[in-house]
DNA sequence: ATGGCAGGTTATACCTGA
């Protein structure tokens, strides 16, 4: 059986509330992954998401920043998270589907302006977080188990992630010692890029456009910081990958739009 | 090269985002 896993940085579930239910109807996925929920768990429309079908939810939320959530028709098992560089901030929840995938919905810091992290604590907190995800993937999900990793990595590591290579490797988000470490992690576990297996690497693909920008679609200067990524025994069951750009368009957006990608899931 | 917008909050200015 297939099933679809969908990303998606909300920027404030409670004010988007009724654009997730659209996604939701119109693409049905299986799995919705939220980031920047900026909920905490009591505040969080956990009803109208039941009352649609996405019935089993694994929540983790703050105030005012950060948050993460997955949305699931079936059930879901051993839902966890782990508390990166000694906070408590709500950028990281698992669960396991009921093919006996393990998916990891992540929100990796920005990393603020400046990229040098001896001026930034941000950027060193950014850094800091890739090293500390990268060795407990490595060694707390070292065994070849089916898993699924999703969510804002907020690092655009390919060149054709980005509308300029050259105008943005001094740019938090392209420069090249963050996309080193996300290389690093990506190899540390052989995870595959899902929706990079299905469009080739000289092929301009963003997921993120500026608010700034007078006219987004018109200037186009996306960035492709959100990322489905799977472990090998899953690639031979890869089906489909899409980036939804027309949800940027939609009313009152987010400045991220909704990755899905559809794998065979493990269950007859 | 710059600045541009958006969301949330012990709000009406300031933090965050990227």
């Amino acid at each position: 059986m297939a099933i679809t896993v969908a990303t998606w940085n909300i920027n404030s579930v409670r004010l988007r509330l009724d654009l997730v239910l659209r996604f939701l109807e119109e693409h049905r996925p299986d799995v919705l992954c939220l980031q920047e929920t900026k909920a905490i768990v009591d505040a969080f429309p956990a009803k109208a998401f039941a009352d649609k079908g996405w019935r089993h939810q694994a929540i983790r939320g703050m105030k005012s920043y950060n948050g993460v959530a997955i949305l699931s028709r079936q059930p879901l098992a051993d839902v966890g998270s782990e508390t990166w560089c000694a906070k408590d901030d709500c950028r990281h929840v698992f669960a396991t589907l009921p093919g006996g995938i393990e998916l990891h919905n992540f929100y990796i810091p920005s990393g603020g302006d400046v990229p040098d992290p001896a001026v930034n604590d941000k950027f060193a907190h950014k850094l800091a977080f890739l090293d500390e995800t990268t060795a407990w993937l490595k060694k707390a999900r070292s065994t070849p188990r089916p898993m699924v990793l999703v969510g804002d990595l907020n690092i655009a590591p390919l060149e054709h992630d980005v509308w300029s290579h050259k105008q943005l490797l001094d740019v938090v988000s392209h420069t090249p010692v963050e996309v080193e470490k996300l290389t690093a992690m990506q190899k540390a576990g052989g995870w595959v890029d899902a929706v990079r297996h299905f469009v080739p690497a000289d092929r301009k693909l963003y997921s993120w456009w500026s608010y700034r920008a007078q006219d987004w679609d018109a200037s186009d200067r996306g960035r492709r910081l959100d990322h489905v990524w799977v472990t090998p025994p899953l690639v031979a069951g890869l089906q489909q990958a899409r980036i939804l750009r027309e949800a940027r368009g939609w009313t009152q957006p987010s400045d991220h739009v909704p990755v899905l990608v559809t794998l065979d899931s493990g269950t007859p």
